[in-house]
DNA sequence: TGAAGTTGGTAAAAGCTTTTCTCAGTCAAC
DNA sequence: GTTGACTGAGAAAAGCTTTTACCAACTTCA
């Protein structure tokens, strides 16, 4: 304790935290003093009086991390400066190992929860809405009243199109996932608002097999062929070029093909690689982090949903 | 507060945790209140006075999380029973922002810390050896006289090369990743050992190009071929097994390929499906936050390094 | 010279648990 | 009827900080 080297616990107490009155020889002695020893204030006796623990809690049922992980470096980064440390709880759509995490992050007095999923219309298996610490919502679906931080999945979706009816593209098939996501829906409004209804929209799954798949069926179709892919994510888009050019068709000479995610490991590998639509997770995570942070300072935040804009990432497998 | 509900403060603390002597009677009745009135003992309080926070650091250099996030959920899945929660710090091989991680852990009164990272034979940039809390090393290089897990690379490639052996291949080539990896060298001369000398072994960087012209190379040779690869990593095996493909390669008929991670995004979207080998980071993680929690709890615990084996998955890509 | 204000510092309380010590009451035994 | 053992429960301390209240010494002013 510091105080052994020096006055007493008050007065170290105040010359660290430079409040109170107190000569300047002796403030300097005692900080010179602590860092020299180098002395850290226990942060657990600190929230005990304070009521702020410096702790948030990161709920997620997204075991693969495609999401979370992203999300999570940008609470961590706006949070690290606050001096504020990220309890990371991964559940995996399991109820009763939901609520131990949380019974566990509640008993740790953490200032807030922050729930994140692989999903925007899905909810966690636990419920948030009443607890006493502030709860945010991102890239999941928050309960009435709260702040939900989201990707502006139409926005993005025309951000695609438009990029490929600017390069001279106009017959654009969007090729996705199921049909009862959200934000597979919403992509699908963006996608006619922009193109139109000249090419179909084709359902299916996440799978890069789905998108080699999809393929097949397009070319098998009699009339002309599409000059563009809008694929649902990566992975698709990935099987898709991949069976473009098993067909001999080049991309993106013959047929542009445009991905959603901006997952790197699919995106940067395939050949060539995707461009893509990036729902900047980060960005999420980070304005989450600093809103979790303004409601457990008391600061006054309004509910509601905000959505983030998306941002285009030009590779290759446009042209253009 | 439970007493408000009933009795004393310590004879409420008495009567939840089972301690000190009092009527049978009145530790039901206390126990109930507390049950019903919701009450849980602050663990800032609590961890003051025991001095143990039943809180761990998981610090990572590892930002893609390919190993992390196993790890993590090893850890996770360990010690969620006894209580603990754990921070995830991702310092991007920053030395700054490590350090300000551990500090803010330290601050924060973990019981223990884990170090992570991507790779078997470099250090995290922040030195953990002289700190008061115990460390744990997991897929990382650790301090002389630390505990460190690993991966037994070598008992992993042997079982990838002996697979091979034993459905019938004979001509087995090593297309690996850069050559100053640990597990590299490692796996190469398990390689060796099993397959002799016969074929060579490549060493490139871990992507699918790699894997892609390293095949491109291996065919372009005059002789006779390869007809079994044994990859560095599943990003390695999928380049190598597109190439394959595209040369009219039959896999696994003509050339059985193997990999090695069992990334399930890349080993299971491949086609046909990577056979390849799993370094069981969960039970490592596992195995580390045991390891930790034992340390903090002052358990003795052999310092060393300990290997964990790989297993092998078997998928498509081998045939056999 | 006495009153009022200023300065530099300490003592103590509060925050929530757990643990140890103490005390009043009960019962058995001599 | 007094002593000794035992029982059930509460008081108090400890764990580490921060904050408030307080005190002694010194300065200023009338």
């Amino acid at each position: 304790m510091a105080s052994a080297a020096g006055v007493s616990i008050s007065t170290a107490s105040k010359a660290l935290n430079d409040t109170g009155r107190m000569g300047a020889e002796t403030r300097e002695r005692v900080k010179r003093i602590a860092g020299e020893i180098g002395y850290r204030p226990n942060a657990l006796a600190r929230g005990l009086l304070s009521k702020r623990s410096f702790t948030i809690g990161l709920l997620t049922n997204d075991t693969y991390g495609r999401f979370t992980l992203p999300v999570m470096a940008g609470i961590s980064d706006a949070l690290v400066d606050h001096g504020v440390s990220v309890f990371l709880c991964a559940i995996e759509d399991d109820p009763a190992l939901a609520q131990t995490h949380v019974d566990a992050m509640l008993d740790k007095q953490v200032d807030g929860i922050i729930a994140t999923g692989k999903r925007l219309d899905r909810r966690l298996p636990v419920d948030l809405s009443n607890l006493h610490v502030p709860v945010v919502y991102a890239f999941t679906e928050g309960t009435q009243n709260s702040v939900t931080f989201r990707s502006d999945d139409e926005q993005g979706a025309r951000l695609a199109v438009e990029w490929l009816a600017k390069i001279g593209r106009r017959r654009i098939a969007h090729v996705t996932g199921p049909e009862d996501f959200f934000s597979v829906r919403e992509r699908a409004g963006a996608y006619h608002q922009v193109a139109g209804h000249r090419e179909p929209v084709l359902y299916g799954v996440w799978s890069e097999s789905w998108g080699h798949d999809a393929v097949e069926q397009l070319w098998k179709r009699p009339g002309e062929k599409p000059d563009a892919l809008f694929c649902g994510n990566d992975q698709i888009a990935r099987g898709a070029v991949d069976a473009l050019r098993e067909r001999g068709i080049k991309v993106p000479q013959d047929v542009s093909v445009i991905g959603f995610d901006n997952w790197e490991i699919v995106a940067a590998q395939t050949r060539p690689p995707l461009t893509t639509v990036d729902m900047e997770l980060k960005e999420l995570g980070r304005q989450a982090g600093l809103t979790v942070l303004a409601l457990a300072e008391g600061r006054p935040v309004e509910p509601g949903v905000r959505k983030l804009p998306c941002r285009l990432v030009v590779r290759q497998s446009c042209g253009g």
